[in-house]
DNA sequence: TCCAATTATATCGTAATACGATATATATTG
DNA sequence: CAATATATATCGTATTACGATATAATTGGA
């Protein structure tokens, strides 16, 4: 079964979107002097919900990232002096990971800008999937005929 | 000016699940043995608008990278014989990228899982987006009050 | 027409990232 | 209580992404 040209342009435009949008973050991260995905991890912190525990088990599905690779990210980010770790008492195989005040100034400056930058890139964004997601009346008739996998 | 705790949960909401969706993406390209970025230079290539030519240039763009990334992606992609590049006769400077058939049966092959898992993900990243750029009026109130710099 | 400026791509160096594999310690379960 | 599951750490490897630099082709203005 072959994809429509159609198709892989919506799914092609809808990534172009997706990548504008995060790459506009990504480079306030960097203006703030954080890597992009050093800035997430730091957002994920400030921004869990309040039922949840900071633990890598918790950041890995936050960032979706296998845990190793959080774990290495908290590395980096201790050894900066951006966060740190501490074993929960709860439980001892658990890791508590907390913002430092360097921590938290470095997030509040590059959130600072994001949130000011959302509403330029968010819309697009928003228009694109919703077009994807609609589908075309075309689309649609093509679906039926060939039994589309959607 | 501080950002508000509601704002960083938003903003960390709205990138989880964004994360969310790229993800899937990023399993359905490593399931069909592509690293993320590579199924997505196939993705660009293979949906590019009618009037684009898939010089280094314009991929770079798509893929919201420098050129120099996108040279070393293109490289990589070119050893493993899943694109080719030529060099343009209209301006020598220019590099023209093109699919090669096993690029082309990769890109289909994520593709056709993508597009049978973008209905699951894409209403709850609509969603999410929506959200936030609405505001609740609690947040819009907040904003009157503070001057925030939305 | 000529040449400086601009443009397109390639290479190099470096740090970050991400995964699979493996290991250790702690908690849970039957 | 032993077996199993869970949480985190470390190692190895490939990929990624950027800044810096280099080379070649094109452009635009004098």
């Amino acid at each position: 079964m072959k994809v429509a040209t159609e198709d892989y342009r919506a799914l092609a435009a809808l990534r172009y979107r997706i990548r504008l949008f995060l790459s506009e973050g990504d480079e306030a991260a960097r203006r703030g002097g954080l890597e992009p995905q050093q800035y997430q991890l730091l957002l994920a912190l400030r921004g869990l919900p309040e039922d949840a525990e900071a633990t890598i088990y918790t950041l890995a599905d936050r960032l979706s990232l296998k845990h190793n690779s959080t774990v290495e990210l908290i590395d980096r980010m201790e050894k900066r002096k951006f966060v740190h770790r501490t074993r929960s008492r709860d439980d001892a195989r658990c890791v508590l990971v907390s913002l430092l005040p360097r921590g938290e100034e470095a997030v509040q400056e590059v959130a600072r800008q994001r949130i000011t930058e959302l509403r330029a890139g968010g819309t697009a964004l928003v228009d694109a999937l919703e077009m994807l997601l609609k589908r075309t009346p075309e689309s649609r008739r093509k679906k039926k005929t060939r039994g589309v996998t959607i």
